[in-house]
DNA sequence: TCAAAAGTGTTATCCTTACACCCATGT
DNA sequence: ACATGGGTGTAAGGATAACACTTTTGA
């Protein structure tokens, strides 16, 4: 059973800790002390302290952070050798298992600064997943031209379905495809792929020149966490569409147009005001509290709790909006 | 950055391969030679050998069981303590991370049982999951009444959003919610809690003899094989409802009959005939070949090839058969 | 009185579900 | 001829997407 010695593994918990400010999504960002590249919050997996996965990733956070997390769920393990090491360096190997956590954001900062870490708007580091403005400007004017070119030089990988060209035009919805806002790791792997942005470049992959300067395109992360950030939001934007998620981001009360603009800004798109509404009203997942809010400049809003008891009676509660509105 | 020490990590990659033969799912078992338990093919990553863990897997699977798998997709990182190794074991901590893969049954079996290993039907794993045939007998006879005596005796686990009792009218569908076939795990993780099968019992759970005698349910597997097993029979029962990966395992032609069988096999569920023929048509998933199927009783059917163009075409091709039929 | 946001009502369209029926082959 | 499975048409109901409009506040 002994077998031939391996190389020592380690692994790694690392966690995408989201919370909303107003219109913002938020990433729990850490070790930003000096002048190194931001990361999300990791802690080493010891299996003889802790007996699974989540309570070691709980642990940890709570020791770093002094946040509680409500929600809690496992993403993905990274193993991916070149993207985790830096190139030559003989240390253990290091698996990360990425979690997702959803929590509010902290009365004050005093406990995350003191652990040198910070929330983040997460639109930073993929600022082309933002549709709420509109399409951005970003994509015509510097993605779409230089994956277009890379499409057409570099070789086609073995071992993949499609060419790059229909990989490209699925995941970033060219030639009348729709833009899904779901496919948030595809468009971050073919931008690595594609070496435009700074984490391919780390890696030692080559820089893609095509046409012009390189423009950065979003902020970079240490090792893989962008990665696991794009993973994250991807999950998240899936989920908010069959399961009750928000509402651990939301307040115990809430407006149906705060509750509206949670789900934009998580999904990146604008939502239909009317049919939102409708929607919501339709899944019994919320009830009026019979309060009204103090208006934000307008008339005066009902406000509304989350029905905890549907998670009882429904199989799948979640806000099914749809692919237009 | 050394730290404390830590107990010594393996990580192993562990595959439920599926297949289909006629009406019935395969599941590729190994190392059932003496009378130990069954389990699924497990291989060690090395990550000095292998650069990725898919890499590692499909050698590792090649090289057990001279089967060339096709899709592969990762499904869950399984960490707990307990489930893995043996009551009071001091070996290496096994981190035990599942893969769900897709084949086609081979011509002949020499090579797998050179091997060690063969294919088995998942149903004697997991038999109250097929219901092609009607409700299973064994939920009405055994498993529902134990789980409810479970239900109301046992202690609520902090930290569950709900209590035993709604837990398991949303697994099984009792008190008129409809059976949902792709709820397999949560099913396997409470009789597991309830202490109903034989993988609780190996684990030091009390043994539940609530209302009679111990009924076997299912055949049990080694460590928490069983578990990836659910996983994976989940993973693939949702995916075949938006990708079109259930020809990966179908042969080169096939008839709509056919098509459907395999749905219905691993769905565990008996599908409309005439709707799913205009769906199958509708996502112009598949196109006619002009042949003809030599019939098997009947009227001889159209034999249909699989359009790979559609995964360029269009966002998110799976056979979306519905609820109830 | 006007801007801004909350909230209501109604319609056209498409997809899902369900049912009824005809067709081609082997025995 | 009849049993068996293959294959087609079409109507009812519900969900979605889109539209236009009213109400209540603060400045």
């Amino acid at each position: 059973m002994a077998g031939p010695i391996r190389a020592p593994i380690e692994i790694g918990l690392t966690a995408a800790i989201v919370a909303i400010d107003n219109d913002a999504p938020q990433i729990l960002v850490a070790g930003a002390r000096s002048g190194e590249a931001i990361g999300l919050p990791t802690g080493p997996f010891d299996p003889l302290a802790h007996r699974t996965f989540e309570i070691a990733l709980r642990t940890f956070v709570d020791q770093q952070t002094a946040l509680s997390v409500g929600y809690v769920e496992q993403l993905y393990t990274f193993g991916d050798r070149g993207r985790l090491t830096r190139a030559g360096g003989a240390d253990p190997h290091v698996v990360s298992v990425g979690y997702l956590a959803l929590t509010r954001l902290p009365e004050d900062n005093k406990a995350l600064e003191a652990a040198g870490a910070r929330f983040e708007p997460w639109y930073r580091f993929f600022p082309w997943e933002d549709w709420r403005g509109g399409r951005p400007a970003l994509l015509d004017a510097a993605i779409l031209p230089a994956l277009g070119a890379w499409a057409k030089t570099a070789r086609r990988e073995p071992g993949r379905a499609l060419p790059h060209r229909d990989r490209l035009k699925l995941a970033f919805g060219s030639d009348g495809l729709p833009w899904d806002e779901e496919k948030v790791l595809e468009r971050y792997e073919l931008l690595y792929e594609a070496g435009l942005i700074e984490e391919a470049l780390r890696d030692g992959r080559e820089a893609a020149r095509a046409g012009g300067k390189l423009v950065p395109l979003g902020e970079a992360m240490r090792l893989d966490h962008r990665r696991i950030l794009a993973t994250a939001i991807a999950r998240l934007r899936a989920k908010l569409k069959y399961r009750p998620v928000v509402f651990e981001l939301m307040a115990a009360e809430f407006t149906l147009t705060e509750l509206q603009h949670t789900v934009e800004a998580i999904s990146g798109r604008h939502l239909h005001k009317q049919n939102f509404r409708r929607l919501v009203e339709g899944t019994a997942l919320v009830e009026p509290t019979g309060e009204m809010a103090t208006a934000t400049g307008g008339r005066p809003a009902a406000l509304y709790r989350f029905r905890r008891e549907v998670l009882a009676e429904r199989p799948a509660p979640g806000l099914r909006f749809g692919a237009r509105y």
